[in-house]
DNA sequence: CGCTATTTTGAGATGGCTCAAGCTATGTGG
DNA sequence: CCACATAGCTTGAGCCATCTCAAAATAGCG
């Protein structure tokens, strides 16, 4: 369990400032805590701060006009968030929800000028974190919009596995509730679509399904679906 | 028609700098001419230079295992491109095709490295770049997991209007040789279905087509179908 | 003027969606 | 501790938006 200042020293956005920048930022953080289901703000809201997960699992989401709703990304302790809202636009374009229990830090858009007026490797980090993102987005893009459903979910999963994947007895556990409906949001299909080809995968053997929770039985079977090999 | 200092400092990348560091940019650029169907780069090519478009159009693309192709985005004079390879990885995430004859400064990572050093305002801009087109991607994820293939079709039509329009007699004109494929490659179809829908909108008078050709006559007609109102 | 790239149109197939119904954990209040 | 309520999940049946493939029309270009 690293110290909240160890947290924040070696998160993308604060890498490599020296410990006094460090220092101001962990006295400038306020900490909140926020049980699950709440909204830490919601997408067209004015931003009114810079976050950082310190402990939990959230999820950005995003709204369609026909009430339809989609999941940006999942966020684990240490990813920053909001930061788009405080780089080019006033307003959040995304939701943020608890899917769990969490704790976040959050910075005033007054501290954050300033900060970034000391500090300025804060605005090539900014570029670096905005940068990995943008290019895992650009994958999804492309993958929804030339591959099958399989291929998606089991694209959607191992990267999961990658994010919060933990070793368990009898495969990989995805270390945050995760319901098929959430899966369908992030995937862009339903969550009929979602259980069947989930419970075809529990039949292969490949993994192990409960409520809201998904074990990886057979990663390497998983990355034939999402290569679309023969298997 | 702006001088190339002109173009240079004006564009998002690189607003608000110093006089000095437009002129050491303008000194440190190679410019380079490609004719109609030439790449620059292409995707998982190492990153040899930061690039900003001069003139012309091009398009960046991303490739699907099974050969599709998908368009990332279209460019216009002023726009960088190749960053995110600069930035965050060393290669770059997607191709760079020019879709006219087009004219482009680049400049070495060294180069970049050196003026970043020396200017670190090129940092925040960076970011700020990078989040509005994270914006801008994380808004067409939503319609393409969300939407119908006419109401994505409308909105891309009226993102490129906004983005290289040019008023003529009868409409606004998409100035940009813009193919059926293109259009499907950036919404996620089939260049079948975007010449139906296409189609049945010219016999409506909403648009006036023509080889590798948008005019737009009802700007308002394709507003109603991209939010999917009742007309 | 003929070649080639682009576009249109048709007909048929289908992957995934929709809607309805029932099932099952989980947690809760009596 | 049990019975019930509820949120999450599964399964089935039918449908339809969109894709696929084939063929022909059209428009530039050399």
């Amino acid at each position: 369990m690293p110290s909240d200042l160890e947290l924040i020293g070696t998160c993308a956005l604060f890498r490599g400032l020296p410990p006094a920048a460090i220092a101001e930022l962990g006295a400038a953080a306020a900490v909140e805590r926020f049980e699950k289901k709440v909204l830490l703000f919601h997408e067209g809201e004015p931003a009114r701060a810079l976050w950082m997960l310190r402990a939990g699992r959230l999820k950005l989401t995003k709204l369609g006009g026909n009430g339809q709703e989609i999941v940006v990304r999942f966020l684990i302790p240490g990813d920053p968030f909001g930061a788009i809202a405080i780089l080019a636009g006033a307003r959040y374009p995304v939701s943020a929800e608890a899917v769990e229990a969490c704790e976040a830090f959050s910075w005033t858009p007054a501290d954050v000028a300033a900060l970034v007026e000391r500090y300025p490797a804060i605005g090539m980090n900014s570029a670096r974190v905005m940068s990995e993102r943008m290019q895992e987005l650009q994958e999804r893009y492309r993958e929804l919009a030339t591959e099958r459903v399989a291929q998606r979910v089991a694209r959607a999963i191992l990267r999961l596995a990658r994010q919060t994947g933990r070793r368990v007895e009898g495969g990989v556990l995805l270390d945050l509730p995760l319901s098929r409906q959430d899966l369908a949001e992030l995937t862009g299909t339903t969550l009929f679509t979602i259980s069947r080809t989930l419970s075809e995968w529990e039949q292969q053997g490949l993994v192990e399904l409960g409520r809201e929770r998904v074990l990886i039985k057979s990663p390497h079977g998983l990355v034939t679906i999402a290569e679309d090999l023969p298997s």
